[in-house]
DNA sequence: AACCAAACGAGACGCAGCGTCTCGTTTGGG
DNA sequence: CCCAAACGAGACGCTGCGTCTCGTTTGGTT
């Protein structure tokens, strides 16, 4: 429907805008005087600026190649370690924290981008996770990798505290003797 | 500052509107009309919609004696697993479950709600759940109570799925082998 | 090369809600 | 009884919404 040139001018305009004005400062007429387009055009392929945030990091991220992969070395408790250490790495990093917990949450309120996040992102990473842990003779192995990321998310959604490494270590700790 | 019968009819007005219109659809022109009050009555005490809703959800959880308990049997297994499912029962709740998950999620986007909230009411009840796995005689009892917590919020806070007696029971299972 | 329908840019339109402001009125403690 | 604080009502200019028209590209078709 719409042309790959405007849909990337569109994407571009709305990942430079978002740090500058924060998601809750996106608009549809910032977005199109950014991108140099008229709203119409906006309006026939997204229904809000948080539709479109979501669809241009979703294009980013498979343009970054955006694999979930997880250490296989042998030494269960050390790859989840590695893991969650990443997880939390990339939930935390400085420059984008904010605006990463603003779009998850603020998805929440539309089910069918939250749908789409469960299927695109949230999905399969888990379903990685549980290969791993089935493939180191685990039972059970989705409600480990729910017992694995449930606490790190509510730290990091809900701002329950802040993560260090001692307490990835325990939690981790906690997770393998339970699945064990 | 605000005149004790001034904010109850605003709080009331909130709470009517909200399950109307959904926490998105509030606005405090909308609440100002509800409550029979000027719109510089409400900017004196609160700064948007979502303040004013908390504000009044949580006088209400105070009203309604919102006392934390954790049910205290003597068989641990089975205490968590009647506090999980009352937790999940409340969270499911068809007439305020989607309302109760757009103000949780909405509020993280303001850092001094996210703070009041942990403060006043998740902080708390965290503390609670702790205390009762302490006199069990677990330690990491902080850790172990965000092991209980933490997959119940975010399989409802990101949607990742549904809540089953089946799930709840091998959850607590889990939880509880871990922390032995 | 000429054509044509789909996609586009620009921006006008009426509307809703924002946050600030004034103005007179009510209210309750000293 | 008095007076300052709190209040209700609503006017104000502004921003962004979502819809609409209009004339202009653009890229595949014959």
């Amino acid at each position: 429907m719409a042309r790959a040139s405007t849909v990337a001018r569109v994407h571009r305009a709305v990942l430079d805008l978002a740090p500058e004005v924060g998601v809750a400062g996106l608009t549809m007429e910032g977005v199109a005087a950014r991108a140099g387009t008229g709203k119409q055009t906006l309006y026939r392929s997204w229904s809000s600026p948080l539709h479109i945030l979501f669809d241009a990091m979703l294009a980013q991220s498979r343009a970054d190649d955006g694999r979930v992969d997880v250490p296989d070395s042998g030494d269960l408790e050390a790859d989840l370690r590695e893991l969650v250490a990443a997880i939390v790495a990339e939930l935390t990093d400085p420059s984008t924290e904010g605006l990463l917990r603003d779009v998850l949450t603020r998805m929440q309120a539309h089910p069918e981008l939250a749908v789409e996040l469960h299927e695109r992102l949230l999905g399969p990473q888990m379903a990685a996770i549980a290969d791993r842990l089935g493939r180191a003779g685990l039972a059970g192995a989705d409600q480990v990798t729910e017992l694995l990321l449930g606490p790190v998310f509510h730290r990091w959604l809900l701002r329950t505290g802040p993560f260090t490494e001692a307490w990835v270590r325990a939690h981790v700790g906690l997770v393998v003797r339970a699945g064990t």
